[in-house]
DNA sequence: CTGAAAGCGCTTACAG
DNA sequence: CTGAAAGCGCTTACAG
């Protein structure tokens, strides 16, 4: 069954294919078709089972009404569920998005963004990986409309729509040291990516300000690229360095999740031996006995802020740069077991 | 800056544009262009920065080069890494693929097939949805290439893949008897899949091969649209119907994440009052306290063999019929301390 | 109210 | 070894 096409319409109904376009675009009353007519056209192109080619709309429109999305892993819960809610949220506004998943590698995420524009995607959103922002600038000057999402670089003024990550992590490790914490550990990813600085810094914050002082060593970086045993290792040292210590501050669910897992194969207690607490709020969280206290982002309004603006972006064809929206959303300390 | 295209490569260099589309695409060799000719094309390419325009080519080869995947619900773990596994296996062919969730929803998985092959995916592979029989024969009487994955309908004859879906039931529910449960409830999602009818099959038959009585006050059935409440309901019945209740077996990750939080709200322990096993093997099964006994499923092998039937459907471009694979899988039985 | 025609950017026989 | 031309299936001014 060959599929029909415009012209088997037109064939059939002795018109122009113009016209059975106009029609199967809804631009029939603008362009005062008869009724009579229009009507004759949807028939006969149900009748057809007619289905446009978007190569050839798009070929011609230079629209695909896709967008493209760029995070560092899809299976990973807390960019899934931002996959989902952008998915909802611009099929509402009758975009396809195409996902992808980085791996944090800059190599990657670059040849990411050249299939998408490839394959003509209306524009991109982008949880950016460490030494992208060439990929970032050279997105702005090829004026394709893009927005950052949870991540940023400070210097690139663009759409970007993130949390509150300082605050964020101020809240929770002020928890940890009001439940009685003295020496609070920081187990963080090998990156040099803003937000996550400011996680950090959001740490030594709530550290200066309760008068718990801070040494390098309860400091621990693991490498993304061999994360599992690197955890293992950062974590018994990040220990037998700090004898006295009593908690752990995770900046992001993989953290918290390997290092939980870690911390049960070093046989500590939560939160007896060791309080902890995380920044993101998987599913599981609250499973785990105790449940892991967890500074819970805001999925839906970020996604939905982000699409908002890129498919506004996509719409008005801008051209004038400049008025750029940097959002930053309001977390939430949703307080559990594992902080004592 | 616009897009180059290859004319605009074809009138710099004096030549045709169908030489330099060959040269392009790597077919400079089988059509004896000379090789001083090629590598002016490549520079030129290089320079211009030319990327092909994928709506004129796929207009004129009829090929996208990508593959649409549609499951449950992209955010649910295992489907998560279905798609990540997915994603991987096929780009390593060059293809790209395209995700959506049909929510187990017929009417949204039948417009979501319908946007895919809009769209002009090259094939499908899909987790069907309840009642979505017809949509599956209609892609098999178009010609278009698919392989169902995860689920399947035993009477339509066509490539899928999946796993032993009763014998992994049938694993645990043993080993819940030999930990010395006798009285061992059900959780079910309603749904008329067949691979759900298995996973009951299953119990049924590990209880009979123990000599322990199956009785209908043992199966709950809950439903999709009204998860969260209903599980509430039927975990809180079963219990009270049956207070000899020694273990519940959840067939699927949802039920088992769901039905954990509603044991804990019922203050019963895990393994002490009740011995809990779960189909499925979700990450955070190895977290909880005790961990979760749990069937895994070979995720990798199984996206792998879908996505090389798939593959290979759309490349030798099929027209007999018939040869259709069938892939059973076998799951693993993890024991953790969930089962007693 | 409707038709004829150009053209989007490719690929692919066909000629030479 | 290379060029000229048709055509994939649409949309969109332009005419009338």
């Amino acid at each position: 069954m060959k599929k029909a096409t415009l012209s088997d319409i037109a064939k059939e109904l002795g018109v122009s294919t113009g016209l059975v376009s106009m029609v199967i675009n809804g631009k029939a009353r603008q362009n005062r078709i008869s009724e009579e007519m229009s009507q004759k056209v949807m028939d006969k192109a149900a009748e057809l089972n007619y289905r446009p080619n978007q190569f050839a709309r798009g070929l011609k429109t230079g629209r695909s009404n896709t967008i493209g999305l760029i995070v560092a892993d899809i299976a990973n819960p807390f960019f899934g569920k931002v996959a989902r809610a952008v998915e909802d949220y611009a099929g509402q506004h009758g975009f396809y998005v195409m996902f992808c998943s980085s791996d944090e590698n800059p190599e990657k995420s670059d040849s990411l963004i050249k299939v998408m524009i490839d394959r003509q995607v209306d524009g991109l959103i982008i949880a950016p990986t460490e030494k992208s922002e060439n990929q970032i600038l050279s997105l702005k000057k090829n004026n394709i409309p893009f927005v950052l999402i949870d991540r940023f670089f400070p210097k690139i003024k663009c759409h970007r729509v993130v949390v509150k990550n300082k605050e964020g992590a101020y809240s929770a490790v002020s928890h940890l040291i009001k439940m009685g914490a003295r020496t609070v550990g920081y187990v963080d990813i090998s990156s040099g990516m803003w937000h996550m600085k400011q996680r950090f810094e959001g740490y030594k914050a709530a550290l200066r300000e309760a008068g718990v002082s801070f040494k390098t060593s309860l400091y621990k970086e693991v490498q993304y690229s061999l994360f599992h045993e690197d955890m293992q290792i950062k974590i018994s040292d990040l220990i037998s360095e700090n004898p006295d210590i009593d908690a752990i501050f995770f900046p992001s669910n993989i953290l918290g999740i390997q290092g939980i897992q870690v911390l049960k194969r070093l046989q500590k207690k939560i939160p007896d031996d060791i309080a902890i607490a995380c920044f993101d709020d998987p599913e599981h969280f609250s499973l785990t006995e105790p449940g892991v206290s967890a500074i819970a982002q805001p999925i839906q309004e970020l996604s939905r802020k982000v699409v908002d603006l890129l498919v506004h972006d996509i719409n008005v064809d801008k051209k004038e740069h400049g008025e750029f929206q940097q959002i930053e959303l309001g977390t939430q300390f949703i307080i559990r077991g594992s902080s004592g």
